[in-house]
DNA sequence: TCTGGGGTCCTAGGACCC
DNA sequence: TCTGGGGTCCTAGGACCC
């Protein structure tokens, strides 16, 4: 007794984030387009009403975004990350204990101690608008997957205002009809529609059924799943963000590339930026993984391909990374092709202070290695990303992706500021 | 035609999330 | 012309061992 979870949900995220800095579109239609401007990612509601769908290609929707008027920006990750950091630090005022669960969403716990937990939440929302410019919505239940689906109730009923607790009382299960069972926290477009065909249309059919017929076609997840829904919490609050087991840096290119010296370039700059990751969160990588695609929508010849090549220790020093990924990468290259896309990823992560060095190597060179890493990664972030980059990486880009309606980037830039004119 | 019975570890694939 | 990017967990089945 005497807490509650909440959800917090940044409404529409990126296309807020967006409104912050352009006031004029407060009532305008936005959307935010993925890497490359290929699909679309966030609608402002004024875009999802105009009838804007979500994940379709930016091309075929064109049209509707023209009659529209609507306002299309690039995605503008570094934005939103810092957008993201406000609303964090803002949500951790109002509690110790939070998990930061996506870029706009977190879940905190919220004691009755100081006013009602409804009341609390309303004041989450206020401080939340007026302090960082983003509305936001809160669900909240007695347990993550009851906040998840409270969040989702609040935001489809307008006289809710931004919030809506399910009740713990025994009637909370008559609330869990309003809930279609695809839009449970946990059950995705399959089991939807495994569930549909079985006769089960909402949260409450769900933990209607048996322990074992869940486990049977759901497997454990789902058990989690309806045992929560059911209001006994199965799934902690991660106070603490976990490590990452593995990382993975990979785009598509504004232009098809044929070269493999090209490719090989993106490739390098992938495993840089991978690694880079790694050393943030102190860890070094075991296995380098390089995959390289052609589209897959053009009428072409088709290629795709993957290679694991392991490192002989764990490492996080880019010029061995791009060596490794490289290596592999000309190994499954194969020309005739037009590639769209390539990645790098970093698995097999280990704490970097952990590594078991090879007996043949100086250690004097490896804390040689850390400290050029180090000095890197600083220059990095003071003077912006790639301020400092490998030869490997290429200097002319020209698998660069495609951004042409980028906005800047007021919070992380300094050239970037926003000016107010008088 | 017959072709044990366990265990463990690894991997591929499928499900989910944002 | 143009179709995102980045993760986690679980399970089944094969390899291998005794």
């Amino acid at each position: 007794m005497g807490s509650v979870i909440a959800l917090v949900d940044c409404n529409n995220f990126y296309a807020s984030c967006e409104r912050v800095f352009n006031p004029r579109m407060t009532k305008l239609p936005v959307v935010v387009l993925s890497n490359n401007d290929g699909c679309i990612i966030a609608r402002s509601e004024e875009a999802k009403d105009a009838g804007i769908k979500m994940g379709e290609p930016f091309f075929e929707q064109q049209q509707l975004i023209d009659r529209h008027n609507i306002q299309v920006f690039s995605a503008n990750f570094a934005l939103y990350g810092d957008m993201s950091n406000r609303v964090m630090e803002t949500l951790k005022g109002f509690s110790p204990h939070i998990e930061i669960y996506s870029i706009d969403e977190a879940f905190l716990s919220i004691s009755c101690g100081s006013g009602s937990p409804e009341s609390q939440a309303r004041e989450i929302r206020r401080t939340v608008l007026r302090w960082t410019g983003i509305p936001v919505t809160v669900g909240l239940g007695a347990t993550k997957t009851l906040a998840k689906a409270a969040n989702k109730i609040a935001k489809r009923t307008p006289q809710c205002e931004g919030v809506y607790e399910l009740p713990s009382t025994a009637d909370r299960d008559k609330h869990l009809e309003q809930l279609e069972v695809k839009d449970i926290w946990g059950v995705g477009y399959r089991y939807a529609g495994f569930l549909n065909r079985h006769g089960i249309y909402n949260a409450r059919q769900l933990i209607l059924r048996p322990d074992a017929w869940i486990r049977k076609n759901m497997s454990v997840t789902g058990l989690r799943t309806v045992a929560e829904l059911r209001g006994e919490p199965c799934i902690r609050l991660e106070h603490f963000a976990k490590p990452k087991k593995a990382v993975l840096t990979s785009r598509s290119f504004g232009q098809p590339i044929r070269d493999q010296n090209q490719l090989r370039q993106a490739v390098s700059e992938f495993a840089s930026a991978s690694a880079e990751k790694v050393r943030r969160q102190g860890s070094a990588a075991s296995f380098v993984q390089v995959f390289i695609e052609t589209s897959g929508f053009r009428d072409e010849a088709q290629y795709r391909n993957f290679i694991t090549v392991g490192t002989p220790e764990a490492t996080s020093y880019t010029p061995d990374l791009i060596k490794w990924a490289s290596a592999g990468f000309d190994k499954i290259y194969r020309s005739g092709f037009s590639y769209k896309r390539a990645g790098v990823m970093l698995s097999g992560l280990v704490p970097d202070n952990q590594v078991q060095l090879n007996f043949e190597q100086d250690p004097a060179m490896s804390f040689k290695k850390k400290a050029l890493m180090r000095a890197m990664d600083g220059i990095n972030r003071s003077l912006g990303r790639n301020a400092l980059f490998y030869a490997a990486q290429g200097a002319d880009r020209t698998w660069k992706m495609r951004q042409l309606k980028l906005s800047p980037r007021y919070t992380t830039s300094w050239n970037d500021l926003p000016v107010a004119k008088a």
